[in-house]
DNA sequence: CTTGATTAGTGTAGGGCTTGCACAGTTTAC
DNA sequence: GTAAACTGTGCAAGCCCTACACTAATCAAG
């Protein structure tokens, strides 16, 4: 059952994905590993959660665990790998999800379980995106959702198309969120008054008549309302999912 | 017309913002400064399309400009505050769009516009972003999209909701794109022959059925299809826009 | 049981970054 | 003409990630 890999074919993928699904075999010689890459991930995502992405640098996360900076690499190729596996811990496994109450609101728990995990770990977001996932928890994710979006009768392509609109809105959102939650955030409308003050006359003066008028109304809702927007995203999939079912 | 600005108010601003609107008028004593702040903004985005966002550091625009480390602090409060200058700079104006053939049609060209830019400057994927736009050119490009929201018959408040979906469409796009032009990118299913490989296994042994079957049929088309995303979000926003026709 | 290969962790070092402060030199206001 | 104010330099501190030589520990083979 287990798959053979051959070492050389493993260097060559990209940082942290083989370490994320295989551990390499203990070495038949010389003395043993004193720690784990989980206890060094583990670590790292209890500096992150204390100080932020930046808490969790190599000599922080070393010094934790009693080590040299440099014994982490005996463990790491890289920062970049450790970002990876950084990532897929501190983000975690999907919640269980119990009877299935149809795609939408399926899809629905998804996205504010998803928002739950950046708001429990901010930091999360300043680990760099780059293009859709590849490390077990993370694609148990979208795995997840690509579940409840097939059941719903879209091909598996459709659905993964479908699934990445929600995530990328979901990302947008919770950063939409950290920023109104911090206080100097640079974000507008959904900014702290100083902001709002200094911006709306030159919104006005200089020629943004929507963006200046959402700025004196500042009864503006939720900056970052999170079901208006995902209803919307959810609407365009149910689109969908209605063609395809008027196809059959 | 000039709206006068309390130098104290000002400097409780988010890094970035006050300098991107207004230009501190010049003192009445000492040396004139032998550079402006659009100068090196420049300089920095010069390095960066060379180099990356990491060609953009302060020793390197100063060296590109014959001047010190220390002397860019006589012009900028900070690095963030560059960083909130070069995305804006980077970005640029949006492109003129002529006559109006309706909002759905606007916002595609919309979302091919900004995918350009990120296409033709991927640094920009790694300033972080935070939270809606607070800059000129950043929102002048909301405001256009906006426009054509409005004119479809939203207030300015939903036409704004909308307006944060494509955008954070857009910007998970240019991500995905990104990864998958470059050569060692951890994306998938749009990844690399080699990723694929070994992922595939992986997923079938370990219970991500959809996954596996999307890595196995590897006829998976592009797996960052702008216009078949754009196309859910769009439908979604045009169920709005139906609704409030409705309503009136 | 001894010996040699192999590996874990340390020490040292280098090059990068952002940022702070004291100082020299230049320009303007009084 | 003098004093104030400002620009740019030099020097330094304190981070960061990473490379390499080296010691010490462990196991396989003879």
């Amino acid at each position: 059952m287990t798959i053979e890999h051959d070492p050389a074919d493993l260097r060559e993928l990209p940082p942290g994905l083989a370490p994320a699904w295989v551990t390499a075999p203990r070495p038949r010689r010389g003395p043993k590993p004193s720690h784990t890459v989980a206890q060094i991930v583990a670590a790292a995502v209890e500096l992150a959660d204390a100080d932020g992405l930046a808490g969790a640098s190599l000599p922080n996360i070393a010094a934790s665990l009693g080590l040299t900076t440099n014994a982490l690499y005996r463990y790491l190729g890289s920062k970049d790998e450790l970002l990876v596996l950084l990532a897929d811990a501190g983000f975690g496994p999907p919640p269980e999800s119990p009877a299935d109450p149809g795609w939408r609101a399926t899809a629905r728990a998804w996205t504010h379980a998803a928002l739950d995990r950046y708001r429990a770990r901010p930091w999360l977001l300043d680990v760099p995106a780059r293009g859709d996932a590849v490390t077990p928890h993370l694609l148990r994710w979208t795995e997840t959702l690509l579940a409840a979006l097939s059941a719903a009768g879209l091909s598996d392509a459709d659905a993964l198309g479908c699934a990445r609109l929600v995530a990328d809105f979901v990302r947008g959102t919770a950063e939409r969120l950290r920023a109104r939650a911090e206080p100097d955030s640079a974000s507008f409308p959904a900014h702290a008054d100083g902001v709002r003050a200094f911006l709306q006359p030159l919104l006005a003066d200089r020629g943004y008549p929507r963006l200046a008028a959402l700025a004196t109304r500042q009864e503006y809702p939720a900056g970052a309302d999170v079901d208006f927007g995902l209803d919307r995203v959810l609407d365009g999939i149910a689109a969908l999912v209605e063609k395809s079912q008027a196809g059959h």
